[in-house]
DNA sequence: TTGTATGCGTTATCAG
DNA sequence: CTGATAACGCATACAA
């Protein structure tokens, strides 16, 4: 293994004058920079990370934590994992996924979390962490957050099913009481009041089984011409379905459009317009975040939101 | 934080004898093992992992490696990273997502490696690995592995299409040269021949609309009464729409078995019978083979077939 | 069986 | 601006 000494040696200097390259490097003069550089590139040095966070009694290790209680097959959650690995990865932490909330503090140490799926009932737990943590989602705690931009997502939504002239435009919602669900809602609602339309709004709990059973059991409640602005892909999967047994056609007839963009929306049949989030480079943004988040030693963040993009499918009108 | 020396004073012993009570406890006679015990309880001890890795120049963190050029929401990598992690978290090990092959090797060290998704021409770059690695899947390279028992699980399949009676039945594997496509048909085959019956294999790329094109085209050469044993739950999706939209009846003319068990056979409708992997649990043993190696220097560990259950549900007869 | 001295690779501190 | 030294927390080798 190269270490600080050899580079040093190669370079005829102190461990601390390479030490200081890598960590420092105004602090050096130009002409030892670029020897130890160049003695750090011949010789293929890379630090010892746990030497590194010996010395600097931190880790190297961002721990995530989910503390929704999700079937582990959700595929949202592989894309932000795989996007939060990726920005840790470049920047030389790894993750720990933390399974046992319990253990979220316990065990080994980390430099930091980022978290999600956390309840009110959580808050306590999250203020008691001793090192500087980042939240995926949304949330009314004032906590540093990283999230989509759901209000402007069913504004998007909206707006092009009333561009493809369906005349009646119905929102369904997801039953819960979380912050993002009522800028979903938020967003199909102004956009609505800007047309002159009257919003109609349900809220299942978001199964496909379930919307699918709502739209069967109120079928003439929905005349033709109608487009259903959905709260996920998932409820959107179950509308098709329910339009489909009922002999309605899409999307000449009837309009479908979910929300997420994750796996779902392309098994579909036809594959849903939806609006999609682009959950990897929100994994990325909240380590980004995170990190700096630590070398400002725990300053406030604040909210980073994306804007989500409609994919236009065979759900929804030409 | 609360070190070894800290816990030392506290038994008033050294900190060789805590070292020793957690290292190698046999060494340490049980009146001074309790007493350490108690001390380390007592303050609440979490050993420093920066330090023990520094100490025993290893790093704590496995690099896990997805080779396959895979969409990243695939919900089957989900679960599989999840019992990673926890079979890692449990031992405390830290895992690190290679986001990018050719910075397997480079970048920050870690202790060794679970790979999946490689290919023929992956081989050389295993080979040139320095640290132990362990492989998802079955692989003819001889490499260490763990894998649910394919063979076991379409012979599962097809003993329960045989049982309930379907006369004609049929495989639809996917059209690669990998082992577990191999083993999957050979339960079949041998199930099949075994009752003397003759059979049928057709080979499809794993999408669903493959799939479904696929049984319209040939509607007419699928009589009543079959039905079909698919390799994955992704093409057993498409031979449910497909038979669907040709009007053919599930279960009670056309059974269809699904095999993965992972989020696409919840999502089928009707819901699949399906030969269920415990993927989740073959993280779990890919950390503890990984762990097992790095502690026996190395050691070839073999292979490990975990049996997949058959979850049975409306796409088959009752 | 237990304790002492030393080193792992890096960085902060302070002296030059 | 650069270098020597000590320290981070733990484990190995050796001594008692």
């Amino acid at each position: 293994m190269v270490t600080l000494s050899d580079v040093a040696k190669q370079a005829n200097v102190s461990k601390m004058t390479v030490s200081r390259v890598i960590n420092h490097p105004e602090q050096v003069t130009p002409e030892l920079r670029d020897l130890v550089e160049a003695a750090m590139a011949a010789l293929n040095y890379h630090p010892n990370v746990a030497a590194k966070a010996l010395a600097n009694n931190r880790t190297n290790v961002i721990k995530v934590v989910i503390l929704e209680d999700i079937d582990t097959t959700e595929p949202y959650y592989m894309s932000l994992i795989f996007g939060i690995a990726k920005g840790l990865d470049k920047r030389g932490y790894a993750l720990q996924l933390v399974t046992d909330r319990h253990r979220m503090n316990g065990g080994n140490r980390a430099d930091g979390f980022i978290v999600t799926g956390e309840r009110a009932s959580d808050i306590p737990l999250l203020e008691m962490l001793n090192e500087p943590f980042v939240i995926f989602g949304e949330n009314r705690y004032g906590f540093d957050f990283v999230d989509s931009d759901n209000k402007a997502g069913t504004t998007l939504a909206t707006e092009y099913a009333l561009a493809k002239n369906y005349q009646s435009i119905v929102f369904l919602g997801i039953d819960v009481k979380e912050s993002f669900e009522y800028s979903r809602e938020a967003g199909y609602i102004n956009t609505l009041q800007q047309h002159q339309k009257i919003p109609q709004i349900h809220r299942l709990s978001n199964h496909s089984r379930v919307s699918q059973a709502f739209i069967c059991d109120r079928w003439e409640k929905f005349a033709p011409d109608t487009c259903f602005i959905c709260a996920s892909d998932r409820l959107a999967l179950g509308v098709e379905r329910g339009i489909i047994q009922k002999g309605g056609r899409i999307p000449e007839d009837f309009g479908v459009i979910g929300f997420d963009g994750v796996f779902l929306d392309q098994v579909a049949n036809p594959q849903l317009t939806t609006v999609k989030q682009p959950v990897e480079q929100l994994g990325e943004l909240l380590a980004r975040m995170l990190l700096q988040k630590l070398a400002q030693s725990g300053a406030q963040q604040g909210e980073v939101l994306v804007t989500p993009e409609l994919i236009k499918r065979g759900s929804t009108r030409e």
